[in-house]
RNA sequence: GGGGCGGUAGUUGAGUUGGUUACAACAUCGGCCUGUCACGCCGAAGGUCGCGGGUUCGAGUCCCGUCCGCCCCGCCA
């Protein structure tokens, strides 16, 4: 135990001190910062999370302290003892940066709680180590100003929300973490039984089928800030384990859950960035997103619309151009998204596009340049297309001179994408998005109208889209065996400049529904038994109408912080492989750990470089 | 499972067609400096060019393999 500790309590934090509090005798503690040293006068500037506080050691104060000043180096770990002095009264200037620029501690005694290796990064704002470096190092990038400040956010956050759903008549309850397997939706991580032999645990992907019995048993209103765990490939903005804010209510409609988050989210947005949102969002179908800007989450900060055009090419029977017509006799989609002339782009930087569009999958892109009178030029179809089709499609997609069309041809699901990401890469090469100021730069909506079931072609059956818990709509029960394809959810997203940071539905409460969503799944009474009966079983006794949502806290934090990566939000984080280069975790383990839980490794040795 | 980019002093980067002792900045270390706050000045040290193999008289550079990091498609009910 430091003598200078038993008889010092820190007085003030770095931020704090100021010329009301000169002549104050104070004790801070923290890091050094930054040394300058100019023999008769040594400057340290001490940090600590709060700011920086300078402090000088001068020979007339204290020969020794002095002497010893010179032996400091960043990143040690100090405590002082000094008097708050005015620093244009000591013969210096002020530094009109800092909160406390304008004083500095005279040190009468100092104290060294910890030395520091020299630090493999600069304890810096603005660094450009690799993110390898800083993962492998993240006890010091933790120290850096902006991670610092993205997690003091995330805290805001986090009691904004206790505090919003508290006053909402919200109960905080947690649920299990080691859960049943269940196959199917996310990948599970797998955690062996020790005390049963053979069998396993999974960890929660969510608290889905929990919150809801929370509501079969009457809790009315729950949340819960949850930890969730998904063994997926990782993203840049997705991480094997993630932060829910889970919520569930009872005698609900899709409104209810909504504004409930809607009034969650802007208490967010008015306590972590003073930012009031308009109330309600806007909201927009499933159909339209997909049709307007291909993607279930467009950014709606900017236009770059896209257009349908396999009907009016379809009238005009291809208009002459045969690759046209071969993809309407394949029953494909043509898509097309106009990009007005004042974005320009050289040949070179057309023919970049392309070669995403590869990168993505796609075969090509096709172009068109539209000059006066609707004319077409730099195009492979300029030459062959009839007048009446080219003007056609130039009407449907608003083209005026100097625009470019660009096209994607081929399964739906495929041009959406590839025009989507064509959108978003635009938008940041002409920067649509981020010079956008105060609530401009800002859009919230959500999205609707989902269909309940997707097409999966791997099996050839139809799987449920959210989850199958979740609601048709009303008068579309009959066909959920007849057409289950057309079959519409009360399920919704919540979309913040074009990321998905939420998600929801109203549930199923009448076990007939359930049964027949079953069907429309293919899944056997014993399969329904097997996964979900205790779901099932709870249905049967007074389960009331539900429904809720999760808002993917990191996401959320990620995009309010302004950090590129969820990395930057979360404080030990995976890398892309799902390692964390920190602890080096995931490790093997020996035989008689795996021996203990009853497993057995196939891996084959590795051998690392 | 697939596509793309990258790995060179502690850190970030440069390194030509394969050719002396692999270069710079910052950081580090030593010295000087009484008003700095990107302090300044003088000096010094610092390298398994991710790893393994191959081609060659000679490889940071060319070839093959491999490991690691990042971005994207698939995947993520």
């Amino acid at each position: 135990m430091s003598e200078f500790l038993s008889q010092h309590k820190r007085s003030h934090n770095c931020n704090t001190l100021t010329k009301a509090d000169l002549g104050r005798e104070v004790i801070l503690m923290g890091w050094i910062d930054s040394l300058r040293d100019h023999g008769g006068r040594r400057f340290v500037d001490l940090r600590d999370r709060y700011g920086l506080t300078q402090i000088v050691f001068k020979p007339e104060t204290d020969e020794a302290q002095h002497a010893r000043a010179q032996e400091l180096r960043n990143e040690w770990c100090i405590g002082i003892r000094g008097v708050v002095e005015d620093r244009t009264a000591n013969g210096g200037s002020a530094n009109p940066r800092l909160t406390t620029g304008e004083i500095e501690i005279n040190v009468l005694e100092l104290e060294v709680f910890n030395k520091s290796a020299v630090p493999p990064l600069q304890i810096e704002d603005n660094i450009d180590t690799s993110e390898e470096k800083r993962l492998q190092n993240r006890v010091l990038d933790l120290r850096r100003g902006p991670l610092q400040r993205n997690f003091h956010l995330r805290h805001r956050i986090a009691q904004a929300t206790r505090a919003q759903l508290d006053e909402e008549g919200f109960l905080e309850i947690e649920t299990p973490i080691l859960v049943k397997y269940t196959p199917g939706g996310a990948r599970n991580f797998v955690v062996p039984s020790r005390l049963n032999p053979g069998s396993f645990y999974a960890l929660a992907e969510s608290p889905q089928l929990y919150k809801q019995m929370f509501m079969m048993a009457g809790f009315d209103r729950y949340f819960q800030i949850a930890k969730c765990f998904r063994d997926e490939d990782l993203r840049g903005d997705r991480q094997p384990e993630f932060t829910q804010i889970d919520l569930e209510m009872s005698f609900v409609q899709e409104e209810d859950v909504q504004g409930v988050v809607e009034r969650l989210v802007a208490r967010i947005f008015k306590e972590a960035m003073n930012i009031d949102l308009q109330l309600p969002f806007k909201r927009m179908s499933y159909a339209d997103c997909m049709a307007r800007y291909g993607s279930d989450k467009p950014d709606l900060r900017y236009g770059l619309e896209h257009t349908i055009l396999t009907n009016v090419i379809a009238d005009f029977d291809g208009g002459g151009v045969p690759f046209f017509k071969s993809t309407l006799d394949d029953g494909l989609m043509i898509k097309a998204m106009r990009v007005p002339s004042e974005y320009k782009m050289s040949r070179a930087e057309t023919d970049k596009l392309e070669d995403l569009v590869k990168q993505l999958g796609g075969a090509g892109l096709g172009r068109a340049k539209v000059g006066d009178d609707g004319a077409w030029s730099q195009s492979p179809f300029a030459k062959v297309i009839s007048d009446e089709c080219r003007l056609a499609i130039n009407q449907a997609v608003s083209a005026e001179t100097g625009d470019l069309i660009l096209f994607q041809f081929g399964k739906p699901k495929q041009v959406h994408m590839i025009l989507a990401a064509l959108r978003t890469h635009l938008a940041k090469k002409f920067e649509l998005a981020k010079t956008l100021k105060g609530n401009d730069a800002w859009s919230l909506h959500w999205v609707t109208d989902f269909p309940l079931f997707e097409h999966d072609e791997e099996s050839g059956n139809h799987v449920a889209a959210h989850h199958p818990f979740t609601s048709p709509q009303k008068g579309h029960e009959d066909n959920l065996v007849s057409d289950p394809g057309s079959v519409l959810a009360r399920a919704y997203d919540l979309v913040l400049n074009g990321n998905e940071i939420g998600g929801g539905s109203i549930r199923i409460h009448d076990d007939q529904v359930q049964a027949k969503v079953f069907d429309a799944l293919a899944m056997s009474d014993e399969e329904k038994q097997a996964k979900f009966g205790f779901l099932l079983e709870a249905l049967r006794y007074g389960a009331p109408p539900h429904g809720g949502l999760a808002i993917g806290l990191d996401r959320l934090v990620m995009i309010l912080t302004g950090a590129t990566s969820l990395r930057d939000v979360i404080a030990y984080p995976k890398t892309q492989r799902g390692t964390d280069l920190l602890t080096g975790a995931p490790t093997p383990v020996d035989t008689h750990q795996l021996k203990e839980v009853h497993i057995l490794s196939t891996a084959e040795k590795k051998t690392n470089a």
